[in-house]
DNA sequence: TTTATATTGACAGTTGACTCTCATTTGGCG
DNA sequence: CGCCAAATGAGAGTCAACTGTCAATATAAA
């Protein structure tokens, strides 16, 4: 009863075990669809560069595709987003996140975002998921607004701020994939966000 | 050499025959996918449907995905765009022209656009296809900016205008076949899309 | 009508994602 | 140590997309 699965535990020797497959199987596939595509890598070939049957690759992803893992990055912004004062404007709020809790998780992963995101801005197959990711994470960040504006989440307005907030977003992270990750992607938040403040102004 | 293969051409009994059958094909895939989803459609069960055999199918279509035709109203769009004064601002001409020529496409293929967007919506594995149009978009309208304002394409500026821009366009489309297009787009850009003009305003 | 050519169907075969089963190994624990 | 349950691998099997071949048929042209 004294412990969970919490982060606390001392974790035996199988678990461990069992989360660096799941992480060997991630890297090499990552590794894969980098060098020769998604599509063009088999479920074979991650197995063998893992050093795991084809068959123990299915018992920890259900599909291929699931290799793929989810963006744990949105999810966090709209939870710091709600930390932030409700009278504050909205572009201000997420520039103010990005810069904080946000920004330094970005940070860290900086090297796997990098792989991560090329790959699914470079392969078709791909962007079918990270598709379907950003469309749960424009209904977070459409749930915060609506939190935040007394308005219904459902709203059109703000399902379409959300939408442009989200798709600067995700002009800014091509070009910073483009750029090799050579420039500060907070900052880049920070410059170019404010042009939905401004109204365009085009 | 009077006759290429220009429209104006009487077309012999053969290749009315093929564009007959390839409608027919690319018709019956539509009414599987829609019924059945795209996944769950076999390209047998498309060949058995337009009554032809599975080697004609791919001889029509080199594969299961490339029945789903690309997208021509953005291209569109782009091209009216450009017949806009260029000191009018942005959002108005975007209005402007959708409340114009495009808009008149949009109400002609209403039935099939309806059809097509929802499949592209609801099924993951079309998502790509889409995905990729939609890049293209940003691309066409990113460059349209650019001639208007004399700035460069490639300015990150104006690659984020046009990605919202098309962001809650898309939103929009979505919400138009969620409610089975009942409402009217035209109306529905006119309303939301001054909200960029606007700077979000929450 | 006859001949050349384009279109088609039947069919066999390949590939890769994914499932299932069963025997073997391995960490957890008394 | 020795038992149990979890984790793994081997291998056979399914399913659907896609390829290639060949013979039959339909159209166009002479």
């Amino acid at each position: 009863m004294t412990t969970h699965e919490t982060s606390a535990a001392p974790l035996g020797l199988r678990e461990r075990k069992k989360r660096k497959t799941r992480e060997r199987i991630r890297h090499e596939a990552y590794r894969l669809f980098a060098a020769h595509g998604y599509e063009a890598t088999t479920v074979d070939q991650i197995a063998d560069a893992a050093e795991v049957s084809p068959s123990t690759f299915f018992r920890y992803f259900p599909s291929k595709e699931d290799v793929v893992l989810q963006d744990e990055y949105d999810p966090a912004l709209a939870e710091a987003l709600r930390a932030r004062p409700a009278d504050e404007p909205f572009v201000d709020a997420v520039i103010a996140t990005l810069k904080g809790p946000v920004g330094a998780m970005l940070q860290r992963d900086r090297e796997e975002l990098l792989l991560r995101t090329r790959i699914s801005f470079t392969d078709p197959a791909m962007r079918a998921r990270h598709v379907a990711e950003q469309q749960r994470s424009e209904n977070e960040i459409a749930a915060v607004l609506a939190e935040r504006t007394g308005r219904d989440p459902a709203d059109l307005e703000i399902k379409c701020a959300a939408a442009a907030v989200i798709a600067v977003f995700t002009t800014l992270v091509r070009h910073w994939v483009e750029g090799d990750g050579r420039e500060d992607l907070a900052e880049l938040y920070e410059r170019h966000l404010p042009l939905l403040s401004r109204g365009l102004g085009f």
